[in-house]
Formats: C-alpha cells, structure tokens, sequence
DNA sequence: TTGTAATAGTTGAAATTGTAACTATCAAGA
DNA sequence: TCTTGATAGTTACAATTTCAACTATTACAA
C-alpha cells in the first residue's frame, strides 16, 4: 500500500494555503511592510473597531503571544492605540488611529481585489463548489471549535483542550 | 468598506491546513515521534522508492535545508540508507531501510483512514464539491508553478523567482 | 586544459514561532 | 479581610524555520 503526498488533503490544503498567501501578502507586505500576523490583527481591529487583544487571539486564530508581538509592532507604525478598559484593569481597548484607518481604508480595497480575481478566475462553477467544499470542511473542523491556537478562549463556551 | 477575516479565502486556508494538519499528524506524531517535514520526506520515500534530495525537496515543496534537516533526523532513525550516485557524485540516491520500509507499511494505512475519514464525514456531495474547487486552484496556482520553496528545480522548467 | 557558472547538499546565524513562566488584576468563597 | 484560582497581557527561553554562505562536484566554453 502506498500513499500519494500530492494527492493527500492535509497536505493539498498546506500547499495551496501557502501559494495563496503568498499571493495576497503581495499587496500588504510591499506595500506597507506587514507581516501575517500584523495583516490579520490589523484587518480584524479595521473591521470590528474596538477590540481586547485576547478577542483579536480568537478570532485570528493566533496564539496570544503572536498577537502581543503583532501589536506591538502596529503600535510602533502608530496604526494603533490602547487605553485601558475602566471596569476590568487587565483588559486593554484597541483600536487604529487616524493613520491606522487610512492605510485600512487604502488596503482593503486591494485585498478584496485579490479576493476577486482568485473567484474569477475560477469561474462560477468551480468558485461555487470550492465554496461549498470548504464551508463544509470548516463546519466539521473548525467551527466553533479548534482554535487551540488561539490561547484562552473569550467567549463562553470553551476551549476543548488537547 | 471593511473586510471580514473569517470569509477571506486566504485566511481560509490557512486556517483549515493547520486543522487538518494537526487532525493528521496526530499518528505520525505520537506513534512515531515524526515531524511534519519528516513525514512529507518520508511519505514521498516511501511512494517513489528511491529519490535525491533535491527531489524530495521539489515534490513536498519544501526548502532544501528543511530537507536536508529532516533525512538527517529519519537518518538517525535509520530509516533511510544513502548511496552516492555513480554518475554525478554530487547526488545522494536515498531509499528507505528495511526499518523505514516497516514504519512505513504500518504507518500509510493510519494516514489513509484519517484522509477517508474527512471525506467520509463530508459525504460524497460535499466531498465532491470541494475536490473540485481544489482541484481548479491547484491549476490556477501551483500546477505546475510556484514551487518557490522548494530551492532549486530539479526539472526542465524553471523556477519563475520571487 | 583552464576558468566560469551552475547544481547538490550541508551548516551557521538571524529571524520567527511556540512554550512556559511571570506580573498584574479580578472573582469568589472561607 | 485573606486566601485560592482564574484571566489579560508580556517576556525569557527553546525549538523551528529561513537566509546566506560554504564545500564539493559537474558542465561547458574560451
């Protein structure tokens, strides 16, 4: 019995991952020297407005130190500011200056373009059952649960362990 | 205009290969103490019989020195023996040992259930949709290009740069 | 030949990531 | 109040990965 690599999920899912972020870390890497990590903090903080770093852990699915060292960096471009929650002394609030909300209003629109073109170039039928496909993976997967990455959970029901 | 992270294709995927991966490495991991990089080397060895390095570097799109990190580990093992090539004394023909041969027939049919397993739980429909969609953005990006991990292209075409 | 460029593979060092421990704060019960 | 235990976030240290040389060998043209 023999196993074929090329043709094995997890590895096809590795593989097309990498090529695909390779692809859309164009646009932020070049043109505002973002790494992932400071990509997806920053796109979750533009879009959702005011977060907790341990929120922004969830739902990047990044461990909290990633997060930490993410933001701090993002803080040092002063595309973001902390202030301290005034009910719980542990909990700082995010959320991007005015220089912050620029650059997330000039990239998104490249990103979504990214986005497009990959839907496009698929076509309707394949984009359709790709869709399908991973909606499907993601509901047995990794939704809700999985986010073992994601350091402790925010939310009420939580984390199953390893 | 904003954009949501969890419906990114990007992110996507990024996510989903560390589910998988994890959801799969679970055998090589705790039964055989093996890495990811180890497994991909091994699981190619394992397939094709004999190959160089450079070209298990090429087929499981990882860098050379990955590659290299990784026989010297399943080398410790002694589950792959190493024999000059007498032609170009540059090349290493690699096949596994007897012992790695062993591992590997134990080893495949593990793998091969938790790969029926995805797909069992998908049923055939989703199953088949999302073969489709992977299959349609593999052609669009990473058959037969972008290899760019893998170091140098032991094949006619060439690698493209970054 | 000889010199130049290319390839196979390894290794050292830098950068990135993950793990564990740490500080500070809060919650809740004795 | 005073514990004990949990959570938010940071940091030190270890493991991994990437990047840049480096050795050895081959190819090929002057």
């Amino acid at each position: 019995m023999s196993l074929i690599l090329e043709e094995f999920l997890p590895y096809r899912f590795n593989r097309l991952a990498e090529a695909l972020s390779r692809n859309a870390s164009q646009a932020y890497r070049s043109e505002y020297g973002l790494t992932r990590p400071e990509w997806r903090a920053f796109a979750l903080l533009g879009h959702k407005g005011m977060m907790t770093a341990t929120e922004i852990a969830y739902f990047s699915t990044m461990h909290k130190t990633k997060v930490s060292r993410a933001l701090f960096k993002l803080e040092q471009k002063r595309w973001l500011r902390r202030t301290a929650d005034e009910n719980d002394r542990r909990l700082e609030q995010i959320t991007l200056t005015e220089r912050g909300r620029a650059a997330y209003d000039r990239l998104v629109p490249m990103m979504m373009t990214v986005e497009t073109e990959i839907l496009a170039k698929l076509g309707p039928k394949n984009a359709a059952a790709l869709q399908q496909g991973l909606a499907a993976l993601e509901a047995l997967y990794l939704d809700p649960a999985d986010r073992r990455n994601a350091g402790e959970s925010p939310l009420a029901w939580q984390d199953a362990g390893e």
